[in-house]
DNA sequence: TTGAAAGCGCTAACAA
DNA sequence: TTGTTAGCGCTTTCAA
């Protein structure tokens, strides 16, 4: 009679088995070869165990070892497609090597991002990979306080003891400026991310680069904006082009980011200056959308499938011990101009 | 001399202060109140845990209560638009309430999907919020051997005994194919999604709903597809126009999906079939490029955001025991037609 | 080759 | 109003 029910849990499975808890631990954690557990025993708690769905509890293991096996994602914005690609790109990876990704969305705050960072540590993320809110050194900066592996992207703080991953936008910007210039472009204006982000400020200064090398006065070339939003980008396009007189108007104009191209464009249909007759476009961040808008856009490409990799290569050096966590090293990709209809050619 | 350091847990904080463990939880715990703990002994508790930066450890209270403030939100493809929107809301709302998120990818995929909700239940998530890879009732309906609470969403199957949301996709179709007839169109193709996933079935029972009532005969309207991928809707748009007599060729298309949709306007601008005039289009899925593109697209915008709300209420709701968890409670929404330039009269 | 027992950090039942 | 203690499920040290 005895009417005992299905094992749940390893405790339980030994003792239906009449074995030790031990042994059946060492078995399902794949250990049976390095204790040299019989053959016959670990056969038999094998298939006992599938037979009952019996898993090591993650949590009971997870306190003993201080192990989690999850790794915890930041980013601003999972909304915007290149985040979104990066965190898919990251659980894949990680979900291959048994790790869960604990996706959070800092909404471009940093309070919100601060918070977040405390309920990592406090879930005992194993390691973190952020895209910080950007501007100033702010709750990540704290990170270097604790023992966490952090992996930075994109929005990184170039003097922070982590490893980084990001695209090299002063070139980028340098390129997409080129790529105006190259094409008899004097005027050029520029929609600018977030004030104080890496990106933003590296593409900046790549652009101003650029246009001192071509000999072209900053004057004469707008810029506005101060974040990644649509909205913001759309006023600040208007700010450029609804004031100017025909002759200073900017013959081209280069946005900092996928929602800021979303916004210039909204805003030029509305001012009716059509693409690239009246404003050439060179737009960053290769988009879904990118070839299908009209024109299609010439876009600054981020390789962020390759941003992605590396990254999580990066953090799971570190988690294997191969690397030390606080190592300042910085990953620069290089990205690409796809070139398609949204700039004109001034004779 | 003694010299101890910092308390880093409730245990230490408790030995530090001289009290406790106990108080000391209930404490840390917002439960000072009920058990009556002293004002002063609250007091010295919260400053000294805030100085030493302690916090219950969650791992150390899920073994004990057996929860883990996490659920699991498993979607088929992060990098669209639609899921990126939905987990964006999904993931917001339960910070809120004090619960992580871990999100998963299926990538579309049966086995991943599996895989993934065995790895939800390990790791003992309090709830499941999926919207499954669709087809034939898969893993997803293994969930109803367990007790874990399950909200799902868009790709539902109605016989389940879950809460579910989706938009009321029959109605949506219906009116995708009124706003084409209406406006003269007679020959309407569709352009399907996942074979046997339920918006899919529903939409193209609206379709032919909607076809029949305005009398067109369903073999004037072609339809092909049979997943949610750009490439697969590129083909099937070739394989209509491609090989149709003009006179035979459908003079308006409905896209089920917004990766469908990518996929034939790609193959529209390939087969240089501009539209509206050649080909309407009235497209599934609002998405951020939507009105950007040439033309402006009429879509069918799903409320996502409220969908997103209501998936987390749902799910709450069963959380906080207020409802059953296995009530098969179907929430059906209302699409929307967003109408823009995309759409030509025919007199 | 296997097992007994301790302990990770927490909360709740029971006691005072 | 506060404290003692058991135990959640696991892995590992030590012992056999």
């Amino acid at each position: 009679m005895g009417e005992s029910s299905d094992p749940t849990n390893l405790q339980e499975l030994a003792r239906h088995l009449g074995i030790s808890v031990t042994t059946v631990s060492r078995v399902l954690s794949g250990q049976a070869r390095r204790f040299r557990i019989s053959k016959q025993t670990e056969e038999r708690i094998q298939t006992a165990a599938a037979q009952f769905g019996v898993r090591p509890d993650p949590i009971g293991a997870s306190l003993r070892l201080g192990r989690t096996r999850t790794i915890g994602l930041i980013v601003p914005d999972v909304a915007n497609p290149f985040f979104a690609a990066f965190a898919q790109g990251i659980e894949r990876r990680f979900r291959k090597e048994g790790y869960a990704v604990l996706l959070c969305d800092s909404a471009e705050d940093a309070d919100v991002e601060a918070e977040l960072l405390r309920v990592m540590l406090s879930r005992k993320a194993e390691g973190l990979i952020i895209a910080p809110v950007g501007q100033k050194l702010g709750a990540v900066s704290a990170l270097v306080e604790t023992t966490v592996p952090v992996v930075l992207m994109d929005r990184i703080f170039p003097d922070l003891p982590f490893p980084m991953v990001a695209t090299d936008n002063i070139a980028a910007a340098k390129e997409a400026v080129h790529h105006l210039t190259g094409r008899g472009h004097r005027r050029i204006a520029c929609l600018r991310g977030l004030e104080g982000s890496f990106p933003d400020g590296e593409r900046f200064k790549g652009f101003q680069a650029a246009l001192k090398e071509a000999g072209i006065p900053l004057t004469d070339c707008p810029m506005a904006g101060g974040d990644y939003t649509a909205a913001t980008a759309a006023k600040a396009t208007r700010d450029i082009f609804q004031n100017a007189k025909p002759k200073n108007r900017p013959t081209a104009i280069i946005p900092f980011g996928g929602q800021i191209t979303l916004g210039l464009l909204e805003s030029l249909h509305a001012l009716n200056l059509s693409v690239p007759e009246a404003v050439s476009v060179v737009a960053f961040d290769e988009q879904p959308w990118s070839s299908l808008v009209s024109p299609p856009l010439t876009t600054v490409a981020q390789p962020v499938e390759e941003m992605a990799r590396l990254a999580a290569s990066r953090l799971l050096e570190v988690l294997a011990g191969k690397v030390h966590a606080r190592e300042n090293r910085l990953e620069v990709l290089k990205a690409k101009i796809v070139s398609r209809e949204s700039v004109r050619t001034i004779s």
